[in-house]
DNA sequence: CTCCGCGATGCAAAGGTTTGCAGGAGAAGT
DNA sequence: ACTTCTCCTGCAAACCTTTGCATCGCGGAG
C-alpha cells in the first residue's frame, strides 16, 4: 500500500535509481528532473523506507540510549539533549529503561545492537569486561563511568563530593555519613574515593552507608541508619536519596539543616523545591548528553569510512581507535539544607574529641 | 563483520532457510538440526539482522512513544510501563520527545513512521485533523485524547475535577480559580468543562487562568495573576503547575493551605514530597501505558493479518477497525496543601457574597 | 570533423532475511 | 511391494534501496 521508490519511478517516468538519487545525492540529478521527481513523491505521498536504506548503507540513523530509570529526574535532561543533539545531525533516539537492572541492560544492548548505528550507555550497572565485551558487537559511548579503551563523558563527581565534604567542615561538622548507592555503580565509587580522601585531609570522620537504592525510597530507608550513626552531617549518592532521607529524618523527629545538614548531587530540578532546598553538587547532564552523541556519531563516521563497501576499500593503516574521554566539571550548589555544624563556634581546634579516620558500616559493597 | 544467516548456514551445512526456520519456526526444523544450528549460531555469535527481517515481514517489531515532555515526571512511570509491556511481547519502545511543540511532533510522526510498526501518541497538542491524517501513514493509538476514529485510552479528569472542586466546596471555599494548561491540550478541554460545570452546580464562582506552560514555571509564573483573582483555592492543571504555583505563591507571602488551598492533578511521585504534601487528583498512568501497547499491538495483527503477503490473501469482508477508546478512572487524594475556606464555620448559607457563575480572565485558549 | 570530457541517467548487483512450493526420505497403511 | 503421508529441508523469489559502472548526448577544444 504505501509508495516505495518504484511507484515514484514509475510515475514521474525516470529509473527508480534517478529517484533514489534525488533524495540521496541531489546534486547528481538534473534540477528539472529533480523538482519533477520530487512532485510526483510528494503527490503520492512516498516516504523512503528506512529499513531497506539500512539493509544497503549500514547505518541505520537510530542512536540507542540505555538508562538506569527513566522515572530518576537526573536523567530527563541528559535524555532530552542527547535527543535533541541527534535530531539536529538526523539521528533518533531510543531510549530503553533497565530498571537497574544489569541483566536487563545487557539484553537491551543486544537487543539493541542490531537496529541502532550506536549505543549511548548510561551509568551502567555492568561490570567493564562485560561492556567491553558488548562494544564488540555495536559501537558504544559510556557515560557516569571509565573504562578502558572505551570512549566515555564523565562528570567529575570526585570533584564535587570533595567541594561538598569541604563544605561541610567549613560549617564545623565532623561526623560525615556517606550515603552510598547502587551496587556496581562507578560513580559511587569515585564519590566514596574523593570523600574518603578529603574526611581523612580534613580530620573528619567518615561513616559510609550502603549500598541503597538511588531512589527516595532507598535515602527514607536509610534514615534510621543515619540516626544511628551518630553523625551531623550527610553527602548522599543523588538528590533523590538525599530528599528521601530528609524525610525520613522528618519522620524520626530530626530537622534539617538545625539537626542534620545533608549534601545531595546532581542537582535535579526537584532540589529548587522541596524544603528546604537542597543543597547539592550539580552535574552537567545536558552537556553530558550531547556530548556522548557527538562522540558516537564521530566514531561510528570514521568507522564507515574504514570499511567500505564490502570491506573492500581499505584506509591509510591508521587503526587506533580515538578513545576520547571526556570529563566535565561540576560544581557546588549552596542552598538550604546545610548549616552550621556542633563545633561552628568552639573553632577548628576541638576536633580530637571525634575519632578520625574512616568506617566502614552496614556492609560492604 | 558480523556473522549473517549465510555464516551460520554454510558452518552448520545446512541451508539459510533451515537456518532461518531455527529462529523464527523452530517447529519445523528437525530438534537434531535444531539443536546444531543454534551451536554454530552462538558460536559465531550470529543474530538476526532486524532491519532485513523488518524489509521483508514488514514489521520492525517496534513502536514509537511520542510524548510532549519526557522531564514532566508525568510521562515516566507510563513510559517505563510501556516499555515493560511492550518488552513482555518482544518489541522495542523508541521515545521521542517533541518539546510541547506541535510542528515537532509531526515531524516526529512522520519520520517514524517507516522504522515502527505503530505508535502511541501521548498528550498530543496538533489537531484533531492532523492526527487523523498521519493515521493514515502509521498505526497510532492516542493517549490523553479522544479523537473520532482512533483507538484511544484516556484517563477521566473530568471525574478528577469534578471530585477536586467539591473537596474544596466541601471546604467551604466559593472563590476557585482554574490554572489551565497548555493550548491544545484535551485534558485541559476536559478539566475545564468538568470544573466549570461543577462550580455552576455548587455556586462557586471559577476564575479561569492560562493558557499556562504546565510546568512549574508556568505555575509560578501564574502565582501573581492568582493573587489578583481574589480567590481563595485553586486548581491545577498538573501537579507540577501546582507546586511551582505553591512556590510561587510563597514569594508573594501566601501560604498553603492557610491562605490558599491548592489542587494538583496528575499525582506525581514529587507531590509526596513537597511541604505541603500536595493534594491532588490521582491519574492511572501505568495502566494507560499498557492499555495504549496492548491497543496497538492488536490492533496491529489484525492489520497484518488482513492484508497478506502481497496483499493477496484477502480476509473475509470484516473490515470495521475495532477502535476502541479505553476511559481509566481517576480519585482524588487528599493531602495536606487544601485546607478550609473563609466560609468554612459560617455555614453554606451565606454563600451570597461570592459572586456566582464563570469568569473568564487574561487570555482566552 | 574528430575526440574528449562531462553531466545526467539507466542498469544490475547487493544487502540479510522470510516463505510458498517442491522434493526426498522414510514410516505407515493396504 | 506400492501408495499415501508426514516430516524435514532445499530452492528461489521477493522486500526496497543504494551505488559502481556503463551509456548516451552534447558542447567545446584541437
Amino acid at each position: 500500500m504505501p509508495a516505495t521508490i518504484r511507484d515514484v519511478a514509475r510515475a514521474s517516468g525516470v529509473h527508480i535509481s534517478t529517484v533514489s538519487r534525488t533524495f540521496s545525492a541531489p546534486h547528481l540529478v538534473n534540477p528539472d528532473t529533480r523538482s519533477r521527481v520530487l512532485a510526483t513523491a510528494e503527490n503520492l505521498g512516498y516516504r523512503p523506507n528506512r529499513a531497506a536504506r539500512a539493509l544497503i548503507t549500514g547505518r541505520t540513523h537510530n542512536i540507542g540510549l540505555i538508562v538506569a530509570d527513566i522515572a530518576n529526574p537526573f536523567f530527563p535532561p541528559l535524555i532530552k539533549a542527547a535527543e535533541s543533539q541527534a535530531r539536529n545531525r538526523d539521528y533518533h533516539v531510543f531510549v530503553a529503561d533497565t530498571n537497574e537492572d544489569a541483566l536487563v541492560e545487557e539484553e537491551l544492548v543486544l537487543a539493541l545492537a542490531k537496529q541502532v548505528d550506536g549505543i549511548l550507555l548510561c551509568s551502567p550497572r555492568m561490570n567493564n569486561s562485560l561492556i567491553e565485551q558488548l562494544s564488540r558487537e555495536v559501537a558504544l559511548v559510556v557515560i557516569n563511568r571509565l573504562v578502558a579503551g572505551l570512549p566515555a563523558v564523565v562528570m567529575d563527581v570526585g570533584h564535587g563530593a570533595r567541594l561538598a565534604v569541604e563544605h561541610l567542615s567549613a560549617l564545623g561538622h565532623r561526623d560525615i555519613a556517606l550515603l552510598g548507592g547502587p551496587r556496581g555503580s562507578w560513580t559511587n565509587r569515585e564519590i566514596r574515593r574523593a570523600a574518603t580522601g578529603t574526611a581523612r585531609a580534613s580530620d573528619i570522620a567518615l561513616t559510609t552507608l550502603g549500598p541503597n537504592a538511588p531512589t527516595e525510597e532507598g535515602g527514607g530507608a536509610a534514615a534510621e541508619h543515619v540516626r544511628r550513626a551518630g553523625v551531623t552531617a550527610v553527602l548522599a549518592y543523588n538528590d533523590l536519596m538525599a530528599i528521601g532521607l530528609i524525610e525520613g529524618l522528618d519522620r524520626l523527629g530530626l530537622r534539617v539543616p538545625e539537626d542534620i545538614s545533608v549534601v545531595g548531587i546532581d542537582d535535579i530540578a526537584l532540589s529548587r523545591l522541596t524544603r528546604p532546598k537542597l543543597t547539592t553538587v550539580a552535574t552537567p547532564t545536558a552537556a553530558a548528553g550531547r556530548a556522548a552523541v557527538d562522540m558516537l556519531l564521530q566514531q561510528d563516521s570514521s568507522w564507515s569510512a574504514r570499511l567500505g563497501r564490502g570491506g573492500a576499500r581499505t584506509i591509510s593503516g591508521d587503526d587506533r581507535r580515538t578513545t576520547a574521554q571526556v570529563s566535565l566539571q561540576t560544581h557546588l550548589v549552596i542552598r538550604d539544607s546545610t548549616g552550621p555544624g556542633p563545633h561552628a563556634h568552639a573553632g577548628p581546634g576541638n576536633a580530637a574529641m571525634a575519632a578520625t579516620g574512616v568506617v566502614a558500616s552496614y556492609s560492604k559493597e
